[in-house]
DNA sequence: CGTTCGTTTGAGAAACCTCAAGGTCTGTGG
DNA sequence: CCACAGACCTTGAGGTTTCTCAAACGAACG
């Protein structure tokens, strides 16, 4: 869908189904920066750049409408409003990224997982997807690995550790939290980057 | 200048010296999340959000002017092409957010540094402050600790090692690069992130 | 019925951390 | 001028986390 290096992308609002976006190093390494819920924007950064700096994949069967980047820069002359509003839901990406910088900085692996998992759970339950017992997740092993900057072979272990503590249980495509706020206190997770309810628009 | 959980903050344009911003966890661990000089915006997020998700502080002395946001948000109705300029500015600071979360998630403590600094020369030889032998740098190594998701002890060890490398050296506040390509080819550090020639305005 | 993809487990190694102790430099008050 | 405090840097020793390599297992699929 988006390209690293390829030039005049297009953004998507995703309508169905999940994506990533990552950035993939010289050695072959990647690093998922984030996912995509339906009802997400992708890929504005790589219009408002000349070159896509980063890479989108399709998770699952999406659906997506595209964005054109004339029409967004047109409306903007039309309903300033809609500048901010998009100024915002530019910042809410930001926030999140940065949230999950702080993730692979200062938290432990299990630490990481558990808030990935509460970060993910809490997005859904907003476009009402999936509750407090748990949601379907399209993403493999591999996938939270390059998400969580760790090992497949570590992110197993930290899911059975995770499990055997009566935290959460990830297998075949679905979590369960077994013990909701067990996890929360675990990761230290806080929803305040996320739970903006909307642009300002006076 | 903006404290985390705090309302109604300003933005800000730094005129000269350096910040950074930065998360605070509940065990007093931090992660500096990008360090601003001469030229760059400053909490933009925080007039976004109702509330700053982020605090901010300065490093050395600085001068700044307060932009309102009441002043920005007017603008977009009169010069719709600025509300573009300000959705640029606010995207080319997350890419370099997203290259970070890459170096903490992806890259061993030798690249973070090599990379970290690298980044920094860049953008500084951008505005016109140092060049490719160095520059002059008021970061602790405690700050590039926070800034790296290292222990200070790890950093100066890594410092020690990339100056015996014949690389570069970090002393007395001062960034000498030894072997500046070197460096480049240790991080894989590539500009075009930061390269983007300015808002595409038609 | 073999192949592929994802998961699971073990063993040993590497990277990084914590604790602890000194060292250097700078500013400050006596 | 000297003693002292505080901030920052440096180094050692030992411990923890996470990684790599290797092997095997199960489910899905042609």
């Amino acid at each position: 869908m988006i390209h690293e290096g390829e030039r005049n992308q297009s953004a998507f609002i995703l309508a169905e189904g999940w994506a990533c976006s990552f950035k993939q190093l010289a050695d072959g390494e990647r690093q998922i920066v984030d996912v995509q819920i339906p009802g997400d924007f992708l890929g504005l950064r790589s219009i408002l750049f000349r070159t896509a700096d980063h890479s989108s994949e399709a998770l699952t069967r999406i659906e997506a409408s595209e964005v054109l980047a004339a029409d967004i820069f047109d409306s903007f002359a039309e309903a300033p409003r809609l500048a901010t509003a998009v100024l915002w839901a530019a910042s809410r990406d930001e926030a999140m990224v940065v949230e999950h910088l702080v993730n692979l900085g200062r938290r432990s692996a299990e630490m990481r997982m558990a808030h990935f998992l509460l970060e993910l759970s809490t997005r859904l339950h907003l476009v009402g997807i999936g509750d407090r017992t748990g949601f379907d997740c399209p993403l493999t092993q591999f996938h939270l690995a390059d998400a969580l900057g760790l090992s497949a072979v570590h992110v197993n272990r930290v899911l059975r550790h995770l499990r055997e503590e009566g935290l959460v249980t990830f297998q075949k495509g679905h979590v369960a939290f077994d013990d909701f706020f067990g996890l929360v206190a675990l990761s230290g997770f806080n929803t305040d980057y996320l739970d903006q309810d909307g642009p300002l628009l006076r």
